[in-house]
DNA sequence: GTCTATAATTTGATAGAC
DNA sequence: GTCTATCAAATTATAGAC
């Protein structure tokens, strides 16, 4: 496979983001789980900004991937892969990488910041054309209010250590389309 | 006044926190904006745990103090007050102190989170009895969904810089009770 | 690409003088 | 209560050997 010791460190670097945030995890630690020093992380990202931005800008594309785009399918199976996808990084113990990063924004690099920003405007668009389609009141409402509502959740989920606490929300976002 | 260098400490490290997270300010932060020296504030709060710890005590008493009884009025004007406070702490500049912390809260001190839960618990057993006076939906489900919408909420206006995207949902989270 | 070595800074914390 | 002095550990980062 081959994955080569960049993907490696982004891979090992985004589970230490969605569980720790940016402020809690060091070159160090990131080092120890990939079993190289940490000096040799500063090859593949010069500073942690670039592994923070990159890392950032990634996920967006990934969550893009795997969501498909707003247009296929129902509104109602659209919405429906957009919770999916939340409810997947639950199940796999994570916060969403840009909710966590999105509170400590203020302390974030501002290029970091920049990129989580991005994840952000992303998601609100690709959930109004999904409201617009579905016709259901004023679609850039619904689509902050359906965002707001899953990231509140899975934070909430993850300080009561109980994944109910998301399902239920989502279920209830879900209800907005028939 | 008397404020006294403990309360003052307080109120500097809730600004911190709420801007920052826990993981964002240092005991030397606090002095500089105290005029004080770090070793000094080992003498108020002999850990950094213990500090936060004392904050979200702190925060939880100090929000339910705002936000009165839940039976305090009609259910509308119930939830009216809740996301005033969560209004206010925008208009402030501030996210949710427990809600920061509560994206953190694989990184904190056990007996920080411990705290931090405690606040979420209050909130949903608030909520849950406004919703219950409402007779609207099951109640449990509502309490959750506005606590999560709000907390989501707060968090996204502070990635974009933009409190609208806060009153925009506050909104629709008010129409869940005429 | 990864290593060793090193640097400069910061961190949370303690001891003891005043 | 606050200070100075000090600590050990950790942090991000660089230089240069291999």
């Amino acid at each position: 496979m081959m994955t080569g010791t960049r993907d490696l460190l982004l891979d090992l670097a985004a589970t230490r983001v969605q569980t720790r945030g940016y402020n809690g995890f060091s070159f160090n630690d990131l080092a120890r789980d990939a079993g190289i020093k940490a000096a040799s992380i500063h090859y593949h990202f010069p500073t942690k900004a670039d592994l923070g931005q990159t890392l950032a800008e990634r996920y967006r594309k990934g969550f893009a991937a795997t969501i498909g785009a707003a247009g296929d399918g129902t509104p109602s199976d659209a919405l429906g892969r957009f919770v999916a996808a939340f409810a997947a990084t639950l199940d796999q113990g994570r916060m969403c990488l840009c909710g966590l990063m999105g509170a400590e924004v203020r302390d974030l690099p501002d290029s970091v910041a920049i990129e989580v920003a991005a994840f952000f405007t992303f998601c609100q668009q690709w959930l109004e054309a999904v409201f617009t389609r579905a016709k259901a009141g004023d679609a850039a409402t619904s689509a902050r209010h359906t965002m707001a509502a899953l990231e509140g959740a899975l934070m909430m989920a993850q300080v009561a250590r109980d994944p109910r606490i998301f399902h239920d929300v989502a279920a209830e976002v879900r209800r907005a389309i028939g």
